[in-house]
DNA sequence: TAATTACATTGCAATATTACGATATATTAT
DNA sequence: ATAATATATCGTAATATTGCAATGTAATTA
């Protein structure tokens, strides 16, 4: 118990959850939002935006590069992270879809 | 330690991250698309429906209606769940203002 | 080479989430 | 009133997330 059942929903019902977790912290969304505005996109600036301490936005830049959202190149000894465009879109697409849905033409309520 | 420093965030971010944590269980986009799909739109039939016990799709229903997505009304001895449209279109304007944020004309990456 | 700088990883404590049995509540049927 | 049915809430165990100090790693400079 308190193990998410995973083997009960389709896979795109997982995925899009584990999408949604992501931006699920306010953290995660500010550094989207650095990222989307901002000219320059060195980690180093969000250690200094943001008042984590660096660890703790490493590991939520992690997280992010792990769903794809950003990537991030060495950049001499500091490293760029920026948006990916392509999956970007692709989650966006995936948020649309789901907000798509409704309303439907069943009037049940 | 362990508890997420909203403080450091705009009101903004602090709520679309707290939307977003809606999002992200499985079982919660399945109610919801379930909500969408079904001309019914009876508790007991999610039941059915997902594997999951009672107790748990009550405390997923809790949390979707926490956030304002979807309202019950009480249909005899059942309830009947449904999509708030306002909510869902206003929440769906937060996400596609993220969303088309990006790209912007700042070529950093 | 040694020191510096920038970022990642580890380890851990505090807190939050998930799932479900048991139980409470509220409406309908007998 | 009593029983049956449907849903909500409580309590709790298992697991996940968050935040940070400490430490590791890799490139840069002195």
């Amino acid at each position: 118990m308190g193990v998410t059942r995973t083997d009960l929903f389709t896979e795109k019902q997982n995925e899009l959850a584990k999408i949604a977790k992501v931006f699920a912290h306010p953290a995660r969304i500010a550094i989207l939002e650095y990222l989307i505005q901002s000219d320059t996109c060195i980690n180093g600036d969000l250690v200094q935006e943001l008042g984590l301490a660096q660890a703790t936005i490493s590991q939520h830049l992690r997280e992010l590069k792990e769903t794809g959202l950003i990537k991030g190149s060495i950049e001499g000894v500091s490293v760029c992270y920026c948006i990916d465009p392509i999956r970007w879109t692709e989650v966006q697409h995936l948020f649309q879809e789901l907000f798509g849905g409704f309303p439907k033409i069943s009037g049940c309520c």
